[in-house]
DNA sequence: CACAGATCGAACCGGTCGGTACGATCCGCG
DNA sequence: CGCGGATCGTACCGACCGGTTCGATCTGTG
């Protein structure tokens, strides 16, 4: 029994309920760890339908990677915005929100890193890669606008803490990660703000 | 012709050798990412032999995971060991020989963490649980030898800072990112060290 | 020198994978 | 109302996967 009753038949709206199906599954089982059969099985799509709007498994991944970085770089762009214009409170919107990620059952670390871990293709690294772009730019603005001497260098190490943060509650132990490098994010700011550090 | 003539019979040599010889096969392939049978091609071994010593394909993997973390845990306590006494020193350390690891061609991040992306079994997420607790028990005697009035918080944000570091140098750009960590991690523990801070 | 066991190469197995094809069915537009 | 296209379920394909088996051959020990 083909095409049940109620469905809209709409391309746009199909792929994009594809994709919003797709992510937490690929997400939860890993890019290999589910294949195409079963994942169209859970996303109650048929597999012709899937290949007519992707083409190929890894086009899926990689349009679902990319929806996703962009998703998740708004999210936190949007709770900086939100923080005010003090950067330490900025510096801790970040971190609260990565905290509230982290304590989410469903946490499984950075879908772009555990992707470009997993499936060794260049289009999946180089979303990865754009995903850090994104992250960067966001904390080196954070930095520059709190006046760093270099706020390049103070970016990256924000990002270093960012990205390790979430490694460590990935694999770790996700509790009080967030607070820990929040301390350690605001120390830098501090250090990096102060004209002459009065102990040298 | 089974058995070539000048090969030793000595099961402890053979199954040290494949370890020795499929480690960094499977580090820059992916565990998934090659079969068995191109594995053994590579390490000039029969599946016989590599079934009798490992059980399974994920038996071989887990044995090389913790032989490289082990082997990884040591490298890194052997540099700090000699850098000396003084912490700021054994940072540095760390973080130099970190990125030497980063510039080599065949670096590809954390063996550990991408096993653990890509391979979603129980044993391997342990096996990168205890890696990183080896990070953390290194890093929080440096910070508690130093003083630092909580060591146990800063051997964490300086774990971060070095799985953080590893990440941005495997996916985003290798260039400096050792010497910023170095620098925010000296950042991190004189202000951990420092009594009073005296801008408070 | 003979025997036990380690190793080899190759064939083989059932299962699963990504991807394709097809007829049947339903939606949306003219 | 009718047609084109989107979708369905299912069967099918070749390739490859992890793992087993087997006979031939070599090594090390006693």
């Amino acid at each position: 029994m083909p095409v049940p009753k109620g469905s809209t038949i709409d391309p746009a709206r199909t792929r994009a309920a594809i994709l919003e199906a797709a992510t937490p599954v690929l997400y939860e089982r890993g890019l290999d760890g589910i294949g195409v059969a079963e994942l169209c099985a859970r996303l109650g799509v048929s597999k012709e339908t899937l290949y007519r709007h992707f083409g190929t498994k890894d086009g899926l991944v990689e349009a679902m990677l990319e929806a996703r970085s962009e998703r998740v770089t708004r999210w936190l762009t949007e709770a900086v915005a939100a923080a005010g214009q003090d950067p330490a409170d900025q510096i801790a919107a970040v971190f609260d929100a990565l905290q509230r990620w982290y304590d989410d059952p469903a946490f499984r670390g950075c879908a772009m890193l555990n992707a470009a871990a997993q499936h060794h293709v260049e289009a999946v690294r180089a979303i990865t890669a754009r995903h850090l772009d994104r992250y960067l730019e966001l904390l080196t603005g954070i930095a520059g606008h709190a006046g760093a001497a270099d706020p390049h260098t103070l970016g990256r190490q924000l990002l270093m803490l960012v990205e390790g943060a979430t490694v460590v509650a990935a694999h770790h132990d996700a509790a009080g990660v967030g607070e820990h490098a929040r301390q350690a994010a605001q120390t830098l700011l501090s250090a990096a703000t102060t004209r002459t550090d009065p102990r040298d």
